[in-house]
RNA sequence: GCGAUUGUAGCUUAAUGGUAAAGCAGCGGGUUGUGGUCCCGCCGACGUGGGUUCGAUUCCCAUCAAUCGCC
């Protein structure tokens, strides 16, 4: 193919807007491509930070209020983690960003000591707006009798071009952030890669509301650069939707602009089947040299796709979220430790997970923990799946290195 | 022995002269930039025997059981 005009092409753009952006403090991360599959678009990479290097591709798990939910940071370690995503406004409400400044920034404050990504809190502007008034998340299993058009405001938040009035889930205080307040606050926090505010889009908007929210998201990723005054890496949002041009428009759009990296966000229609087709035209229009990163996907069965189509790096809830609803994530599939069978069942959650939990502990047991509401239960699968899904990820870097993907 | 009160799903409780609601438990689903405390299904009951009534879980009688009180 030509990639060589394109990187080219791509240059050109970087040093012009780079000399427009002057103001943009360098960013202290460094990514180099260490293998191209020459069977697939994945590569193989090194992500450097202030905190650490990780090997791509990557799990980023989710550390929303900083901490993974039941695991203490040497356990999230222990459990292969390379890199956590906080989240801004979780954060900003509980405990507040001063505070984490005051503990230290959020390395110290969470005592993890590897690489960490905050998320903008452009996720909630859908979870707590339309998403929440649909009862729908980003992704959908079949099309529902919903639709977001141009004009319509979700019922507990304003969305305007400035930014997003929210109303607090802690006491109900109306707040606003905007892209200058959510970087002010990643700032703060002061992780190693943190991203634009945007508006993730509902899976049941339509192209008349997804056109005007991408022109916005758009204004905001440039008011994100103007904006930072550190020296974290800033990555850029493509969204679009279900919109394969709109997609397309977007990528190019943020893909011009002198990010350190970038997030694909949003959603992709009533089911995920045109997922690979969205993720391949967004990654065709960014930069090759620098990491993209997928926002808020990696069911086991999706990571394969996704890292062959050139993904490095993809945050999912998954492996924690399903784990403290009592699933167990094997190599023969989910487990659900709440049915009653695993009450009498001695056999590890999976046989061949070299993990502690499988070294040590029974499904009985694990079951038993669930039943009985004991936290450790839930402590127990959140490691296992973890350590399940980074071990899983570690074999595709394998099989990428060994030509087969 | 006498008196009072109460008997509705495994448990705790609703309602009702036209065959019954809920929570918990049980069984099973859901969950993709996070809700451990969430959502959705399913299972499942009128102590027993008579009477009144077109029809009784409901009203009446008896009986059994439980609780409380008195001898």
């Amino acid at each position: 193919m030509c990639t060589q005009p394109f990187s080219l092409l791509h240059s050109v753009i970087h040093l012009q807007q780079t000399f427009f952006y002057k103001d943009h403090t360098s960013a202290m991360i460094e990514f180099n491509i260490t293998y191209q599959s020459s069977v697939s678009s994945a590569r193989l990479g090194k992500l450097k930070t202030p905190h650490g290097e990780i090997t791509t591709p990557t799990l980023v798990p989710v550390a929303t209020q900083a901490v993974i939910k039941t695991l203490t940071s040497q356990e999230a370690e222990e459990a292969d983690c390379q890199i956590l995503i906080a989240n801004t406004f979780h954060l900003h409400l509980k405990p507040g960003e001063e505070l984490v400044d005051q503990a230290g920034g959020l390395h110290e404050f969470m005592n993890w000591r590897h690489p960490l990504m905050t998320d903008s809190g452009g996720f909630q502007v859908f979870s707590l707006g339309f998403g929440q008034d649909h009862g729908v998340g980003k992704v959908l299993k079949q099309k529902i009798d919903e639709s977001v058009t141009i004009g319509q405001q979700p019922k507990n938040i304003t969305i305007t071009n400035e930014g997003v009035t929210f109303r607090s889930p802690v006491d109900g205080q109306k707040l606003f952030i905007g892209p200058p307040e959510s970087i002010a606050i990643q700032q703060k926090l002061g992780a190693d890669i943190i991203y634009t505010f945007d508006e993730a889009t509902s899976p049941v908007a339509n192209k008349e509301y997804t056109k005007v929210s991408l022109e916005r998201t758009h204004n905001w990723a440039k008011q994100c650069l103007s904006a930072k005054t550190s020296n974290q890496a800033l990555f850029g949002i493509v969204q679009g939707g279900k919109f394969t041009d709109l997609r397309k428009e977007s990528a190019q759009f943020i893909g011009s602009l002198p990010f350190d990296g970038f997030g694909i966000g949003g959603e992709y229609g009533d089911d995920k089947t045109i997922m690979p087709e969205i993720i391949q035209t967004v990654l065709q229009e960014l930069p090759p040299d620098k990491p993209r990163h997928l926002l808020g996907i990696g069911h086991l069965e999706d990571i394969p796709t996704i890292i062959k189509a050139g993904i490095d790096t993809f945050d999912c809830i998954v492996p924690t979220h399903y784990a403290r609803h009592g699933t167990a994530f094997t190599s023969q599939g989910k487990l659900n430790l709440k049915n009653a069978i695993f009450m009498n069942d001695q056999k590890p959650l999976d046989p061949k997970c070299q993990c502690f939990v499988c070294q040590g502990y029974k499904r009985s047991y694990i079951a038993h923990l669930i039943k009985a509401q004991e936290i450790t239960g839930l402590k127990l699968l959140t490691f296992h799946n973890l350590h399940l899904f980074n071990s899983y990820i570690a074999d595709i870097r394998q099989q990428i290195k060994a030509g087969k993907i």
